[in-house]
DNA sequence: CACTTCATATAGCGTTGCTATAGGTGCTAG
DNA sequence: CTAGCACCTATAGCAACGCTATATGAAGTG
């Protein structure tokens, strides 16, 4: 019984269902909960946003001018690419500050129907991504790309969401990042090719590893570590293996 | 009323569930309609099951079957970076085939509970990625690149889905799916990248020579040894980034 | 005052997931 | 043959769900 001041019932009934979303540990949220909270009875929802899921999507749509607030803070720095990078991580961590409320964005799928905020933060980045094909960064059209790097950034919330946020690792967000960055930009040289570097053994790692160990001297490891653990690769390249 | 044959009450609640799960427009499917079509009561399912979602999860076990079956005809092609690619495409394509269970499988999602089914698929594709580890073709330890892929992976399977079918672009998927492959390998030059240049030969030689070794279990080192040999190449190989 | 319009409340419908309880089935033991 | 014992299924019903037909109050307008 939180908000029974004398804001307007629709008001109330927005925040209380923004704070039940929020502090719902996974679990349903149901009309009921939401109308006593807010201090009104069922028929002054259903008046006011018709259905449940339209009440939803008006808190979704309040939660998305807070993330859209946040991208577009972020947005003039000159470098389009790097604004792209600011938009990746936002995304990031709104999904992670604001689970629950993200879920009901982006995870609600349901086949062949698209929930508008999608398509607006699809428009968002190939507005953004525009601007870089404008200066002749891109690699593929801006949709295209838009659409290739909002699926990705998707995923990787997803995938974060669903760890414990102790384990979290942000890693896996840069990385998957700044791959899909890299691969819709043009001015890199991309020589791909799917063809194999030659099949490697234990003993080709270890003799690689070994060389460039010793020509790098790599500081991840204390100078009587690296004593030792050259000899055993020694040991290992030496070797004749299975 | 189709499944009133002589099967088990189990494997028709099974089959109906399957059937009515497939043919939902996006709906959800009631435990009633599930009772009614496989010719049972309610409490027989309770009984078998314990709960909606635990038959849902049987349901998810049967459709994972057929999607790993899916991923290991595909696999032994020798060259790991190309079973990658067929992993990929595999799981693009299950999701479309069966949108509905599929997002039941990966859509599901809850705040820090991850769905059984996630990490099996993601110990697909982290066993396929050590193989491309011990050719040397990996630039990431295989777990991150695992989850880099499969995160990209499952994002542009749940975007596909919310499209009509007659609009699906597939480019979206290959686009993705090179990009993030190509992020992970390490037989192709990136000169110029944001930062600098790609991972230093010490750390794919390191990665290389980790996976080998814990795959062909080398006794040259007593296990003390090899325990801090290897925690000593997993220092290098998950450092330098960024 | 009469009248319309908007907003809220009372009470209840149909459906949901689930269960307490009881009854039927097929088995092995005596 | 029958007694006992698991195992499995059915009857009936609960609490909670989303939602609504209907009625009541408040506010503005002629």
């Amino acid at each position: 019984m939180s908000f029974d001041g004398q804001l307007p019932p629709k008001t109330r009934l927005l925040r209380a269902a923004a704070e039940l979303l929020a502090n719902s540990a996974g679990g349903a949220v149901s009309t009921r909960q939401i109308t006593q909270l807010a201090g009104v009875t069922a028929p002054t929802l259903y008046h006011h946003f018709g259905d449940k899921e339209g009440l939803f999507d008006a808190v979704v749509a309040a939660g998305f001018e807070e993330y859209v607030a946040g991208e577009r803070d972020f947005a003039p720095s000159g470098q389009p690419l790097e604004d792209i990078r600011r938009m990746w991580d936002n995304h990031v961590q709104f999904g992670l500050k604001q689970p629950e409320l993200y879920l009901v964005m982006f995870g609600n799928i349901r086949p062949e129907s698209r929930p508008a905020v999608v398509a607006d933060a699809e428009g968002l980045m190939e507005e953004m991504l525009n601007k870089a094909a404008v200066a002749g960064q891109l690699n593929v059209p801006p949709r295209e790309a838009a659409r290739s790097i909002l699926a990705a950034n998707v995923g990787v919330t997803l995938m974060l969401i669903t760890e414990k946020a102790p384990e979290r690792n942000l890693e896996l967000s840069t990385m998957t990042r700044d791959a899909m960055i890299f691969a819709v930009s043009s001015d890199q040289a991309k020589n791909s090719g799917p063809e194999e570097s030659g099949k490697s053994s234990v003993v080709v790692a270890a003799i690689a590893l070994n060389a460039a160990l010793q020509a790098s001297h790599s500081d991840q490891l204390s100078s009587s570590e690296l004593k030792l653990f050259l000899e055993w690769l020694h040991r290992i390249s030496t070797s004749s293996t299975s």
